[in-house]
DNA sequence: AATGAATGAGAGTTCATTCAT
DNA sequence: CATGAATGAACTCTCATTCAT
């Protein structure tokens, strides 16, 4: 029962069409990860799902919908994690470091939603060809980062950064992350703990006063 | 003239058809650029390029070879425009402050081929499903890096690294670089000398002893 | 309760059962006059009528049977109003002025439904191409009209008419009626009385002797 | 060759381009004629015409374009076969005549298409639910007829009539020719001549002062 | 008596590829 | 060399119908 066909507001879905929806948000995050966003098909999807294609246009009004699910389930489970460890550093040094210890560790148990995700962000565009998720990903992901800088820069704790040198530190932090995350889906054996400590001292040197 | 209908090597290639296949690539990348890898159809290129769709079927073998011309056509001027800058510094200090300069100016320079290659690094896979350019980005990228971290680990210059630490780093450059690519498709206002800037002090800071 | 769910015949339908499907009717009548015959789907009655589509497949054997009951409907209600008035007149030409007026006020009286029978008419098709309604249409439509011009002829009122130039007559005062249906549902400001007066004028004039 | 594809104007498509759109054309009448506008798809048209649906999507922008097509291929056709002979009468009541019989002979020449043109008419509409063709079905049909109404009242040969009775007048008649073309298509054994020259001593009486 | 869920066929459309000219 | 024409598979989406609950 997609939006198309309840034309009431996403609250009034019931438990069990929320949890059908999540199934096959499931294994679109599987197929996007197995074959890429370009052969992430319906047909493939409702394969590995087991249904007919039908299922998914009963459910998700087009393909679009069901795509940015992947997307709107994603941030809510990350900030979920990732923001009540963040807020509960003292420091923004420590909360730089917390930052990319949880990142690393949220795409660790969640690969390949995160991998989906990343995917969804350099693919999927809007009717004028210009990317969907641009805009939210630079408020919800770049402006938390940012006011880790900004603070610690106020604190005293870190150096000088102007608006732009925040927005690239922010950036490389962001794209170190990301980049973990394409290198998990390729198989390297990179440990996590490993990983995470790396960027931690990367950073830490790259920010201190 | 296709390596279908020339089994011979490319080198028999006439200088014309060499020509003609360049022109084609040219247009190819205009497209990626404009509309993303998934809505690269032959057809948009064709219509850029002002020419039917048969013409690029006569001069590639199939959609493959084209989109991988592109990267050929990346690795050999990338690697014409940086290299002889990195060899000529004298401490990998130096080399790591040319590498990342002369990366913003390749690609400041040559935007939207730099953002196909990302996109085809990304999106383009084998018939297994796997990327097709996995491992030459390994090899040709990520190595050089590694390289120079290793030569200043030696010298004394740069802190210490292991394999995995190394590869860590050079990652981590990478992806700094080419996300400033996608910062420069998307019309963010960053000056390539700024941007370059930080980013040697983020890599000098997290590299140096 | 439909007719294969019961295959006993419809006067064992309850009260309450028919009272339901005539429900349904309306709504159905509702959408053709809204959206037209080909855009006319069981869902989007289902929508109008606020029931699942399931409900209407429980009530008729198929989305024929539902739209033959539209044209039941309507000749049944067609019948019961237009023979009467009709019938009461003494001289043909009288009956042909009030055969007239009468479906025109029936037209007007009941635009959506009308104009529903019409697109049923001259879409809905047997599985073998043919216009499912044609025959009834011709008897129940057709032969009244031909039989008040007989009368008219044998009582000297109206001039010779051989079978065939009976029936050209009868199918041109029956399109002049369901044309007027045609331009109401256009939302064209006609007036009924006006356009009763025309076509009476129109129709007197051809059938006088 | 789809508008789409060359977005030049119409004027461009080259003698055989026209052609093989009006051969595809040619197979969506027989389609429409044989099936009804809403059982004709462009699988049953690609299948009658011998190729394959791609071969409808290349040589038109979309299934509306290649409808759109009949419509307008028809109106030049009848254009061109009334508007000449019933210019060359003298008198209103003779280009009555002509003009009922001249568009009885053209749709008994081209059935096909003329009942084509009608389903569209009657069932193609725009993205708003509108009739596609309802204005210039009025611009087109009614208004020529309603100006020999308006030159023989002039001339003092015709009845008085208001501007709507003009119009209940001219609808009547196009009714009246449309429905000749439905029974034709029903295999009714109507006579041309016959069925024309009841039309036409209908429409004299109903004129005449 | 009614629903929500699912199906599977078929719709219009796009596209890489082939090939005669 | 290049084109226009055609193909056929795959795509997203719609829909009448079925059925367990």
């Amino acid at each position: 029962m997609s939006i198309k066909n309840k034309p009431t507001n996403q609250k009034e879905l019931s438990f069990i069409e929320k949890a059908r929806r999540s199934q096959i948000v499931e294994y679109a995050i599987e197929t996007i990860a197995e074959l890429g966003y370009s052969q992430a098909s319906l047909g493939q999807i409702a394969k590995r799902a087991k249904v007919s294609k039908g299922v998914i246009s009963y459910h998700f009004a087009n393909k679009e919908e069901l795509l940015e699910q992947i997307a709107i389930e994603y941030y809510l489970a990350w900030q979920a994690y990732t923001t009540p460890l963040i807020e509960a550093q003292k420091s923004p040094k420590e909360m730089l470091r917390v930052y990319i210890e949880s990142n690393l560790k949220f795409v660790y148990k969640n690969q390949k939603h995160v991998f989906a995700v990343i995917e969804l962000g350099s693919n999927l565009r809007t009717a004028d060809g210009k990317l969907r998720f641009a805009k939210e990903h630079d408020e919800t992901v770049l402006l938390p980062i940012e006011n880790i800088l900004t603070l610690g820069m106020q604190e005293g704790i870190f150096r000088e950064f102007t608006k732009q040198s925040a927005r690239v530190m922010a950036l490389t932090i962001r794209n170190a992350i990301d980049g973990f995350t394409i290198e998990l889906m390729r198989n390297s054996q990179f440990d996590v703990q490993e990983y995470s400590n790396e960027l931690v001292t990367i950073f830490e040197r790259a920010t201190k006063k």
